[in-house]
DNA sequence: GATTTCTCTTGACGACTGTCAAGGTTTTGT
DNA sequence: ACAAAACCTTGACAGTCGTCAAGAGAAATC
């Protein structure tokens, strides 16, 4: 019997979903690690395999296809980025001190998840083609969206500004943003971080004009 | 003899330059419209060449492999892309007309040309992981970012206001906008061209600000 | 301790990939 | 008209891919 055929509350044992969990994230990491490494088009399952400790079969015992894999890492990623910048929103007290702190997060994280993020940038790309990674793209990319408007609704509030823009407006920016600079990044342009910061510091300033 | 092996300079009759650079370029636009159709991970040679009227083959006569024919395609596509708001910009007389006719082209490319651009967002994502598309990218990236600073300098110079971003930045923030209205269109979103255009309406306001 | 259940490896399958050589067909040059 | 060059097709090659069945090994249950 093939247990992903089957329904997990088919499972007598809680500690069996456990482990059978465990293990699924613990493969879905090792394939987090190989397509940040390669891209999504170059992956296989049997290079994902040996960026584990297992063999390449097993991969068919703990996801029904390729697919599901896939879609699995999706998930597996999104519930570590998403609360990346809660810290800074709750601790910063002055404006100044929430926009260094979104800064330097963005910074840190584009420097030391550089090859995360170009996933995610493929990953989103291969939604617009394949109907089947669409909705946990969307998913993800609308909890990105929450998290920037949380960040930059927070700033307005401590700043005592009203914003014009609407929050797709304001995720698409500063997404394009980070984009640019990752790529800058990536290719080795060295001033790409400190040219990601200004250009947060540019954004805001617009967003919310001085009084 | 492998064409593709000998330098151009060797051919001897000028028509028989044209012909096979003409014959290039007609396996490029099979050879785009396949990727925008697929996705670059999901095409290969075999598609692209039943997507034109010859056989596998002959896409080994004319390219030396497979990422020298994908670079030609990129290159192919910059040709056509970067003159597209050139006569906008050059017939506009006032800030209003040049906004509105910047954001008709937009919307309009969104609409008529989605396949077009999720493939060169696709591309673009490649080139973080493969190297060899890197420059080409860069390059494209670079004329469009220019495209976007003609557009918004001009903008700025008919209304007589100054701006104070940096032209990579601002090129991000419409990158970052379009990206994420091509995405919502494709996901099947009726607003998604209104929701385009009124937010080219919402930047341009904060870009150039209302004296 | 025996037996059932779960876990993982191995090896194979058919299909598909990029590449390329051999040879037929068409066009060109003389 | 004939020879040469250019063009295109066909078929095959060595790999790789996702998938899966058979069975070995480990763990849990009784």
């Amino acid at each position: 019997m093939t247990p992903v055929a089957e329904k997990n509350a088919d499972r007598v044992s809680r500690r069996q979903v456990d482990k059978f969990g465990e293990r699924r994230d613990q493969l879905a990491e090792a394939a987090l690690q190989t397509l940040s490494e390669l891209g999504y088009a170059r992956t296989s399952l049997r290079e994902i395999a040996q960026n584990s400790e297992f063999s390449h079969g097993v991969l068919h015992y703990y996801f029904s296809d390729k697919v599901d894999l896939i879609t699995h890492c999706v998930r597996h990623y999104k519930a570590r980025c998403v609360t990346r910048y809660d810290g800074v929103v709750s601790t910063a007290h002055t404006p100044e001190e929430l926009k260094a702190g979104f800064g330097r997060v963005l910074v840190d994280s584009l420097r030391d998840e550089a090859s995360m993020h170009r996933l995610w940038y493929d990953l989103r790309s291969q939604s617009l083609f394949e109907e089947s990674f669409r909705a946990d793209v969307a998913a993800i990319d609308q909890s990105l969206e929450n998290m920037i408007w949380r960040i930059v609704s927070r700033y307005a509030e401590l700043a005592g500004r009203t914003i014009t823009i609407a929050p797709p407006t304001m995720y698409a920016v500063f997404d394009g943003l980070f984009q640019q600079s990752l790529a800058r990044y990536l290719s080795g342009d060295d001033a790409a971080a400190d040219a990601l910061a200004e250009g947060v510091d540019q954004i805001l300033a617009l967003v919310i004009p001085a009084r």
